[in-house]
DNA sequence: CAAGTTGTTTACCGGGCAGTCAATAACTTT
DNA sequence: AAAGTTATTGACTGCCCGGTAAACAACTTG
């Protein structure tokens, strides 16, 4: 009996995921979500409560997609050392495409929100723990086919490649060049191959 | 002839750069200025023009007092490879120890603001190309020395350990413990040791 | 077709925002 | 002490913010 939606949830999250994205969360206001999304206050508010869950659910789409992303690309079946390079390769060919530098959503909001949004801190915290396992996961296989030097945790290691990663994403924001920032993957390589001992 | 400044100028830029560095530009109003340098808003204005010319003068005080210690602690008389372990153990020891997660005013800022405002984007450009050059003068020389791999550009290498240090930032955001931070200096050590050949 | 349910629209709200200004206070110089 | 200069104060402005609510529209079901 209810009347239908004239819009598609989905298209509207990512439109709102969007504006978000580009602006972060309090330089958003709603107009500028209006706008992007082509809804109007009250249909907004409806549908997602306020601002701040309309945040929350396209934070967590994209974190979703995000870490799907991550998981296709380091979990095939290619060797370790390729699933690696070719990961974080393809991560800063995406991310410089965004000449507005608009860097990565999940950072974005980690360095924002994180310190003041308990329910921000922890999908950021969860998403984190779960990059940096599917990251030790690869290095451990590398580590047990002789790919990666085995003289070192595989955890750290990929706690450092993580750390590398958040280190890209930001160093995006400052406009280095791509080029510059590849380097960083065969330097990646670099260090994370054996030892000849 | 004039009326003297009832305040001292360091204290309270140094009040305005608390707040920023806690909260974020745009999170940051008029009246939270006023509250923590006890200035009322005339003064405030008189004094620093607006709210954005108040944050770029604290933000320069930021980076110059950073810059300073950078330079200070990579450029003394131990060994390149102890310098290093030592810059990034008490960078560590001293952003930890704000249990507040506010992270580095220049990482937050290059977040949050560089991409939309090009008078900070450019004050941290050029901060992180002199860090940066820091970093790869004391890689260079611990090369020179044997202390470092050789087989590796020593401005990568300081490019790596720069994204180290902005991924740690980034880290803090996320209450990553102390503990398994520092072990990332340890591990950063030991991959830019020189290759056993 | 009537009743009921939900989506959409629009006008509206109080509040807090950045920024201004005129009055006043404090000090130096002559 | 008078004149001149600048700092401080506090009231004020207009705007935009997030959020609300009432009227209206669209659809399903009986």
């Amino acid at each position: 009996m209810p009347r239908p939606r004239e819009f598609d949830e989905d298209v509207v999250l990512d439109a709102a995921m969007q504006t978000f994205w580009l602006r972060g969360y309090s330089s958003t206001s709603l107009s500028a979500l209006m706008e992007a999304t082509g809804l109007q206050k009250g249909s907004l508010y409806k549908a997602f409560k306020d601002k701040h869950s309309l945040f929350i659910t396209a934070l967590e789409r994209y974190l979703n997609e995000a870490y799907r992303h991550h998981r296709d690309r380091l979990c095939c079946s290619d060797s370790p050392q390729q699933r690696l390079r070719q990961w974080l390769g393809n991560l800063i060919q995406v991310y410089s495409g965004y000449s507005d530098c608009r860097g990565c959503l999940a950072v974005n909001s980690l360095v924002e929100l994180a310190p003041h949004d308990a329910t921000v801190k922890q999908l950021l915290q969860n998403y984190c723990a779960r990059v940096r396992s599917l990251l030790t996961e690869v290095i451990a296989q590398g580590q047990a086919l002789g790919e990666f030097r085995g003289d070192v945790a595989a955890s750290d290691l990929g706690l450092l490649m993580f750390h590398l990663l958040m280190g890209l994403m930001t160093s995006l924001k400052a406009e280095v060049p791509p080029a510059v920032l590849d380097r960083q993957v065969d330097l990646a390589m670099t260090v994370l191959a054996p030892q000849p001992s």
